[in-house]
Order: C-alpha cells, then structure tokens, then sequence
RNA sequence: GGCCCGAUGGCGGAGUGGUUACGCAGAGGACUGCAAAUCCUUGCACGCCGGUUCGAUUCCGGCUCGGGCCUCCA
C-alpha cells in the first residue's frame, strides 16, 4: 500500500499520513452554517475532502473510515434570517440543509457517515465548558463565559502568530466584560425571544468554535486524525477549537493532521465570499445547465491548496475535457482502479495530476474505475451524453439515416441542423449514427 | 502594520538541478457525401535582479506583482 502524505498546516510540511487507529481512521471537517445556499466556494472543501475520504477508504478499507462533516444549526445569522422571515430558527437551517445536501449530491459529494447538528450536542458543549471552568481555562463575565487565552500557553500554534499581533490587528472592539482582549465566547445569554438552552450560567446559546469540539468529541473522541476546513478557518476557529479541546482534554492533541483547502476567485482575482458580494451560488450553476460533475471536475483542476479562479472558461474546458474522458470510457464496467492515479491522490491529493493520468489509461475499466475514485462517472456515456431519450430525435435520426442512403443529403444536412438548433450533435460512426447533447 | 501563500506556453495545470507532463483551445493531415467524433503531427512557457553551481524554471537572497488571514467568511 502506497504511503499517503498530507500536508500538515501545523508542521508546515507533507507528512506521511499514519492513522493513530488503520482500523478506524477519523477526520472531521467544518460543514456549512445553514442560514443560505452554498456558493461554488462553499463546495470546494466539501468535493476536496470527499476525495480524501473515498481515497482513505479505498486505502484502509470502506468500514475503516469515519468521516464527519458538521451542521453549524445555531448561530447569530441564522436568528437573523428568522426573524427577517418571522419564523421559528429550524425552519431556516431545516431548509438550507436540505439545500447543501441536493448541491453537494449534485457535485457528486458522498454524505459523510456522521453529519452531527450543533444543536443536538448542546449538553456536551455545557458539559465542556463546564470542565473549562473548572480547570481554569475559562471564566464566566457580563453573562458570558468566555476562554481565557492566556491560561494555554500552547495557543496560536496553528496560525504561528504571537498574541501581541492578535491584539495588534483586532478589528473588532474589545467587549469590557473579558478579561484579555483575545479571550473568546464559549457561550452567550440570549434574550427571552431569542433561541436559547438552560444551563449553569443561565439560559443561552454556545458560541461558534465550542460546537466543533464538542461535537467532534462526541462523535469521533478526543484526538482524530485528520481535521480539515478552509483556510480561513485556521484562525481564530481552529485555533480556539484545538485551546478548547486540549484544556478540556488534559493536553490531548485535537488532531493529529491539520488540512486547509485554498479559496476560489472570481474573474476580479478577488476571494469569492459573501461579504464582497461576488458569489455564484452552487445552485445558480446548476440551473444554468452546467452539469454538476463539470463543476466537481472544474473543482479538482487546481491542487486543493492552491487559488483557482471561477470562471466560464474553465467550466467549458472541464466539460471538453470530460466528454472526452466520458467517450474513452463507455460503458465499461468498472475495473481496478489505475496505480499511477492512486499514487498522485496519495501525494497531498494531487487532483490535478490524478486527473491528467486519466487521460493516459488505455483500459475503459480502470478509466472508469479510477475516475470514479474521484467521484466522476457517476452515470453511463449513454446517460452522460443523452440525458433521457426522446422518440422525435430517434425518428429524426432514423429519417435522416433514410435520407443519407437515398443520397439525398440536402435532406440528411436539413435535420441534422434542425437538430443541432435543438443542441443535439450527431455522430456518423461505422454502427450507424449516434446523438448527444451539447 | 504583523503573519502567510502564490507567480509555468492562448487557457487550465503538474513536475524537475541538466533531455521540459498532461488536458483544453488552435493549426495541418487521415477519416467522412459534408460534418461530428476519433487517430496522427504540431506548439520559440517557466515574473524581475543577483547568488550558489560545470549547469537553475527547479536551491538561496532581494524585488515586483497578485492573493489570503489578523475574532465568528470554505
């Protein structure tokens, strides 16, 4: 079995992946807040480590693997939306999660085999809290309990910055209430008509980064594998998940490898992101008529952690180049999966290399086998280029072919365009002639 | 201001101390009634300036440009 290597944001380096457990490798990734649909950005770390966890269960096995991808359900933009809308919270995140589900399914992302809800592990955020007090990390103030900084000197290891600089750069005005001024919210009072659960320190609400530690705790234990997320969640989100978890967890590390998908831009060369405004939403492609594989494999085209600019053009060139790869496959059954495609994967995930050894596999089977490794192929050529049949092309197709033998071929040249105002290509091939759809 | 990342041919994008992937697009040819698809051929790329070296796109330093993070944006 080929090493797999990884980069690790913490060790700044690749490092030779080895799994505390081979027969239970976990990773966990920040999922969505659901408050909005999913931009194309939103889906790169989702296809990214959709990726990684078919090629980690390829490597250790289908039963070896836990993945866990999260549900941010509570959160102040999702009271917002509520109250904007005038209806309960759930309606809001019950919605967008359906929504991110059918997006991501359409860009051939697997569901993870635990996608936990924030506001199903409340108790165990309380719980840890609760611990953090009681060891000193954490304090209650102003009917906040917030994570003293200063009490983990291990913090900002991830980010590599010093706290002066923390401080330093703060955009945001320090609340009165906290004791240094990088300390950060475990949990929040809420107002009587806003969301809130009891507990200790009176009925509230967790902040943002417990949830993430608490649900990983849950689900996976005190130490996983592979953690992974955007990179602009390493500070102060990562940073505050791992000051959590280690002081709850008598110094256990949080993860053993820390990964950080690079961001999407737009034609502008600008992060594409909510705030600027330049956003296409997974949702608006699709209903454009752009495949939702075109997308995944316009996704993959760059290495995960580099930029890679959204646009037009490399929609048209992943669709071409698709189809090709789509025609050299056919219907071939799936064979084994291509070694040179698993060792380009293994390196860091090197998508970009992976698919272009595609193009160099003569077997239909392993093609097929391999591209399905990255979550391609995920329908016959047949289905790929034709959609649903349609009795009026077959007829034409046939009246056509009439045509053609009786040499008429203004006639023949008559449907064929009438077709291809339709976007139907026909194909003359020693069978007979074949149709897709542009 | 602090920290970090990137810079490869028309486009996307790997990789490498010396012979420079692959894909898309383009050009020529074969095939085709004509096309499409396919096959073959083709393509003066490594931001700038120094340094190390027999030799650098690849290593080191500086610069320029671009991007990201600096309290809840993947």
């Amino acid at each position: 079995m080929a090493d797999i290597k990884l980069y690790d944001t913490m060790a700044r380096e690749k490092r030779v992946f080895t799994p505390a457990d081979p027969n239970r490798v976990t990773m966990y990734v920040c999922g969505p807040t659901v408050y909005n649909r999913a931009h194309i950005g939103n889906a790169r770390p989702a296809v990214v480590f959709d990726v990684l966890a078919r090629l980690l269960r390829h490597t250790y096995g289908e039963e070896h693997v836990v993945y866990a991808r999260n549900i941010t359900d509570v959160e102040d933009k999702i009271i917002e939306s509520a109250r904007a809308e005038g209806v309960d919270p759930s309606v809001i995140t019950g919605r967008y999660e359906d929504y991110y589900l059918a997006d991501m399914g359409a860009l051939g992302v697997q569901e993870p085999d635990i996608a936990p809800r924030a506001t199903e592990s409340i108790a165990g955020m309380v719980a840890m809290i609760a611990s953090l007090i009681h060891r000193g990390n954490a304090y209650e103030a102003g009917g906040h309990v917030l994570f003293h900084v200063p009490s983990d000197p291990d913090y900002g290891a991830l980010g590599r910055r010093d706290r002066e600089a923390m401080i330093a750069g703060a955009r945001v005005e320090v609340a009165s209430y906290k004791k240094d001024p990088a300390d950060f919210v475990l949990w929040k009072p809420s107002e009587p008509n806003v969301i809130g659960w009891d507990s200790p320190w009176g009925r509230g609400r967790p902040g943002w980064h417990i949830e993430c530690s608490a649900m990983i705790e849950q689900h996976l234990g005190q130490t996983i594998d592979i953690h992974g997320g955007g990179l602009d969640l390493i500070f102060p989100h990562h940073e505050n998940e791992i000051a959590q978890s280690r002081c709850a967890h008598q110094g256990a590390p949080l993860a053993r490898y820390w990964m950080h998908n690079g961001f999407l831009s737009m034609a502008d060369g600008e992060k594409m992101s909510k705030s600027l405004g330049n956003v296409v939403t997974v949702d608006e492609l699709l209903s454009q008529g752009h495949k939702g594989e075109v997308l995944r494999f316009a996704l993959l085209s760059a290495h995960y952690r580099q930029p890679l600019e959204w646009s037009e053009a490399l929609i048209a060139q992943s669709k071409a180049t698709l189809d090709r790869l789509y025609r050299s496959a056919g219907e071939a059954e799936a064979g084994a999966v291509d070694g040179r495609v698993i060792e380009a994967l293994s390196d860091d995930l090197n998508t970009p290399l992976a698919l272009s050894r595609l193009s160099a596999i003569e077997d239909a089977g392993t093609l097929k086998a391999s591209g399905q490794l990255l979550g391609l192929f995920s329908e016959s050529a047949t289905g790929w280029f034709q959609g649903a049949g349609d009795k009026r092309i077959d007829e034409l197709v046939e009246a056509r072919a009439q045509a053609k033998r009786e040499k008429n071929f203004a006639e023949a040249d008559r449907i064929r365009a009438e077709l291809a105002a339709d976007g139907i290509v026909l194909e003359d091939g020693p069978q007979g002639t074949t149709w897709r759809r542009a």
